[in-house]
RNA sequence: GGCUGGAUGGCAGAGUGGUCAUGCAGCGGACUGCAACUCCGUGUACGCCGGUUCGAUUCCGACUCCAGCCUCCA
């Protein structure tokens, strides 16, 4: 098993801390907003490396934090006029929601900041204790960041490189502009716990180093996140992880690709998001998954309507094979699923991995033409190796019918339709025939005549 | 400016030093009453310029362009 590992710009093979066991942690969401589809394409990322390591038999525990305290959360609660908590709850909520509409997993772990005050406080107090931070004046505590010497590793970054760009703060406290903070010190009224330092609340890395070390302990195997999190948010981690344990953090880091539109980093600050749950009231949650899965995780995808257009139309693809087949055990060539595992076995290569399984439905469709018993246990293998992707779990029915879709008619109605359309063809009558086909077609509802009758699938 | 990636056929998207990615769309054929589904067949694809090589889309160098990070962001 190769993953690309950003720290040496590589793929390396991946020798798990514990054999067999492989701990992870992934930088999760700040519940303050609707999840975008950008979150959805980490999710579901890091969903497929679950899914594949376990299918592979690696014990995974899979951690991802929920940060419930930050600046903007303050803001957007203000804004609502609403508790911060009943904000939080209800986003994490709604986070869940479009989770597992997407067919993403619970992670095993899922810490939230507000219930790791004092594992943070620890670090902080730490990190104080070795000298890596100091308390300023204002209240806040800072990392003295020019005191790491990894400094810059993770972003093959120089620090004399980045100071000429790095803002010059105002009135800072900061020994050093470079320097972070740790520990926010409250303004009169706002949220707090209180400290060795005064009251006050964590600064955003910081909450991850605690809560991933809490969960996984001081060294782990696999750190992921966003694209846009190697910088700084995953450089100050090392930092202050390492300062703190004096033992590396993590083995390997691993970040997916940005979502883009219109060749844009989709992101809330650009504002150009489109949330799960928008996108879902008009897509089924399969396609957008498949989307998702088709192009390599580190790859950057375009979002574009026509992108789900084609995603739902490669579904149906499958779907039309699995449809009319009752999986069963038998043997399958090997080479399917050889190929299937060689392909994720190199850093995930999702579209490698898809590419064998059209193989394999070309198959299936030409076993069931030509009524051969094979086809069951083809069908089941590519029922389990699309599970390991999140994919074709599905009754093909349920897909290839709208699943939960309301239709256009009546279920009832469209059988006897289909129906007086055989009687009519039966007499000889294809102008009529076709016109009860083309009715149904202009309602979305597309006839498949087979040998075994006629049968249906809803047009989105 | 610094640091990462990337540029593949109509579109999407893998990959490889010399025979097929794959999907969608298109075209031809089969099946069908006609369709749909499906099957078979079908495409002078690898940004530009040099170099290495018997041979490069694939390796090396320059160039152009695109994106990300350098500020909160997944």
């Amino acid at each position: 098993m190769q993953i690309y590992n950003t720290l040496t710009r590589r793929k390396e093979l991946l020798t798990p801390i514990e054999p067999g066991k492989v701990r992870m942690y992934v930088c999760g969401m700040t519940v303050y907003d609707y999840c975008h589809l950008g979150h959805a394409r980490v999710m579901v990322a890091f969903d497929v490396i679950t899914r594949y390591l376990r299918s592979r038999g690696y014990e995974v525990t899979y951690v991802r934090n929920i940060t419930d305290i930050d600046d903007k959360i303050l803001t957007r609660a203000a804004e609502n006029d609403e508790p911060i908590d009943a904000l939080t709850e209800r986003m994490i909520e709604a986070m869940h929601q479009d989770e597992q509409r997407l067919g993403v997993l619970p992670p095993d772990q899922e810490p939230r900041a507000t219930a790791h005050i004092e594992d943070i406080v620890r670090m902080v107090q730490t990190l104080i204790d070795k000298e890596y931070a100091y308390a300023a004046s204002n209240g806040d505590v800072y990392y003295r960041v020019r005191r790491f010497e990894g400094y810059g590793k993770l972003n093959n970054r120089d620090l004399d490189d980045m100071r000429s760009g790095a803002r010059v703060e105002v009135a800072s406290a900061k020994e050093d502009p470079l320097d972070f903070v740790l520990w926010k010190a409250a303004k009169p009224g706002e949220v707090s716990w209180s400290s060795p330092w005064g009251d006050g609340r964590p600064g955003w890395h910081i909450e991850c180093s605690a809560m991933s070390t809490c969960c996984l302990g001081n060294t782990f195997d696999i750190h992921g996140g966003g694209p846009d999190l190697t910088f700084p948010h995953h450089e100050n981690e090392i930092a202050q992880s390492e300062a703190a344990t004096g033992q590396t953090y993590a083995h390997t880091w691993m970040h997916a690709g940005a979502l883009r539109v219109d060749n844009e980093k989709m992101s809330k600050s650009l504002g150009n998001f489109f949330t799960i749950r928008d996108v879902l009231t008009a897509h089924d949650p399969e396609v957008v998954r498949y989307l998702l899965v088709s192009s390599h995780y580190r790859s950057p995808i375009n979002y574009a309507p026509e992108a789900l257009d084609d995603a739902r139309r490669s579904l149906e693809r499958f779907y039309n094979a699995l449809n009319d087949v009752e999986p069963c055990e038998g043997a399958v060539d090997e080479q399917y699923s050889t190929r299937f595992l060689a392909a994720m076995d190199d850093d995930f290569n999702t579209s490698e991995a898809m590419a064998v399984l059209f193989d394999m439905a070309r198959e299936l469709n030409r076993l069931k033409a030509e009524g051969r018993p094979e086809a069951g246990a083809l069908a089941a293998e590519l029922k389990r190796l699309a599970d390991s992707l999140g994919l074709l779990g599905r009754a093909p029915d349920d897909f290839l019918k709208g699943d939960g879709v309301e239709l256009p008619l009546e279920e009832a109605e469209i059988e006897a339709q289909i129906q007086a359309r055989n009687d009519a063809r039966k007499s000889g009558d294809f102008a009529e025939a076709d016109r009860i086909r083309d009715a149904l077609a202009d309602k979305g509802i597309l006839l498949k005549d087979s040998r075994e009758g006629t049968g249906w699938t809803l047009d989105r």
